[in-house]
RNA sequence: UCCUCUGUAGCUCAGCGGUAGAGCGGGUGGCUGUUAACCACUAGGUCGUUGGUUCGAAUCCAACCGGAGGAGCCA
């Protein structure tokens, strides 16, 4: 008999009879005649509630000895349940413990705070909240590529490994190599030169674009820095298409797409989960999710954003000037407050953005954008290149950057040149925005931050 | 790196200068188709660590360690 997952099961219309499931006791409630045991095999978010007769053979070994956690195989019919709270429940004729659990097992019914769960990370998933998160991340994951397979994008593999630092995206992690206690460098160098974990394939994407038009990547990358927010992790996952033949104007165009795309695909394919978040994490959580997906994006130039804000009359910590970064509360303001939608701000003063963007005519901005969304900020951060070889030589040159190192990079301005855009997507950040759920700790299976790599 | 908050039972928390508490979870027993089941009994704690103030410290003070939130940086 082979296993049916409880998805299955409780989505049948009519009763598949009988049936083997397999899964984790959630919680077991007794009384004298039978015993009622929820399972839940991860294939979504519901048990399967199994009704274990008192005269069922093995009863005492098998049923009354459960704890919540413990592992089991049940075999029974499928039947209309008596009570409320289910279609469906297993009349059991046949209960297996498979794996027992302690009545230490530290996940209850209720009541933990996520601090304590991330200190049982490899026990989490175990629970709604964490079963319906990792779910959603898979079925995102999924959404992602699917999004860029359907419209002729070609997934490239970046190296994780690299030698460039993608100028200044952030401290970056050095990869050595160790005998013992010591750290090899300088010329036992494994590659001859420093080398570091990526903090973005942007660079390498562009070589690809300039070769297959449309490119994606879709890994993970490193951070080393000493941040400590909710938003932030040493290791995390992004998404970096990057397009040929491409302006700043469509680079936006796709962003924006991609976004209502991955929202939808939440609305549709992971409805389950996602009322568990509307209930339990975020309550305007579905709402604000259709929105998302049926209204357009506001755009406004960077000039215009920070006369918005300046007009505001809001009392900002830090105040509004042309020429700064937009902070953290600037940016809320205008995706939370002003437009209350998601935002798209662009063209942005080339001296707070890195070398590789392009110049706009007006010879002061750059063809930069970010997509800011309620709640997280900025989800999206892209621009188009630059692609003329001696704009970009002159960037670089005022970056201090040297042409050697990146004399690859520039051989795509001398040889078949095109304007080409590209962004990155946090897909964390995503992840946060699709559940509602409030700290990148809590979207990431094994999160790395500061301090923390446990498991 | 800076600022703020926080650390009491396995978990969630109350107690805030005078004998260490509750709910949940665990154990034992009971029980009406229960679903955060219910009822009764029961075990469980160097109050983060070190030092100080005090007749007396979980409680006040300092340092350190852990956790969280925010800022910066960014995705």
């Amino acid at each position: 008999m082979t296993r049916s997952p409880i998805a299955t099961v409780l989505q049948s219309e009519n009763s598949p009879g009988k049936v083997l499931v397999s899964g984790w006791v959630r919680t077991k409630r007794d009384s004298k005649a039978f015993s009622f045991v929820e399972v839940n095999d991860g294939s979504c978010l519901s048990n399967l509630q199994i009704v274990a007769d008192a005269t069922l053979p093995g009863y005492e070994e098998a049923v009354l000895p459960l704890h919540t956690g413990a592992s089991v195989e049940v075999i029974g019919e499928i039947v209309e349940s008596q009570g409320k709270g289910q279609k469906w429940e297993m009349q059991a004729s046949e209960v297996r413990l498979l794996g027992a659990a302690d009545g230490d097992f530290p996940l209850q019914k209720k009541g933990h705070s996520m601090e304590f769960l991330r200190s049982i990370a490899h026990l989490r998933p175990r629970s709604n909240l964490f079963g319906a998160v990792f779910r959603v991340r898979s079925r995102m994951a999924y959404a992602i590529h699917q999004f860029f397979q359907d419209r002729g994008f070609v997934y490239v593999h970046t190296p994780i490994i690299t030698a460039s630092d993608c100028e200044g995206a952030g401290e970056m992690f050095r990869v050595v190599t160790t005998e013992g206690d010591e750290i090899h460098l300088g010329d036992e160098e494994f590659f001859g030169k420093p080398s570091y974990l990526t903090v973005s394939g942007q660079l390498e994407g562009e070589t690809f674009a300039c070769a297959l038009s449309n490119i994606y990547t879709f890994g993970p990358t490193f951070r080393a820095e000493n941040s400590h927010t909710s938003r932030h992790a040493s290791e995390f996952w992004m998404i970096e298409p990057e397009m040929a033949f491409c302006d700043l104007e469509g680079d936006m165009d796709i962003a924006e797409e991609m976004v209502q795309y991955l929202v939808g695909d939440m609305l549709t394919s992971c409805a389950e989960d996602l009322a568990f978040f509307s209930r339990f994490v975020d309550k305007g959580l579905k709402e604000r999710l259709e929105f998302v997906r049926d209204r357009p994006f506001e755009r406004v130039t960077y000039e215009e954003a920070v006369q918005i804000l300046n007009d505001s009359g809001e009392a900002f910590e830090y105040s509004v000037e042309y020429g700064a970064n937009l902070q953290s509360e600037h940016e809320r303001y205008l995706t939370e407050t002003h437009f209350r939608c998601p935002t798209t701000v662009y063209n942005y003063p080339a001296s707070i953005k890195p070398f590789y963007m392009r110049r706009n005519d007006d010879g002061k901005t750059v063809a930069a954008m970010d997509v800011l969304v309620p709640g997280i900020g900025e989800l999206i951060g892209g621009s188009q290149r630059e692609e003329r070889l001696d704009f970009l030589r002159k960037n670089m040159a005022e970056h201090d950057l040297s042409e050697e190192e990146y004399d690859w990079y520039v051989d795509l301005r001398r040889y078949g040149s095109v304007k080409h855009a590209g962004f990155g997507l946090g897909f964390e950040r995503l992840l946060m925005f699709v559940t509602g759920v409030a700290n990148i700790r809590d979207v990431i299976p094994f999160p790395r931050t500061p301090g923390v790599a446990d498991f």
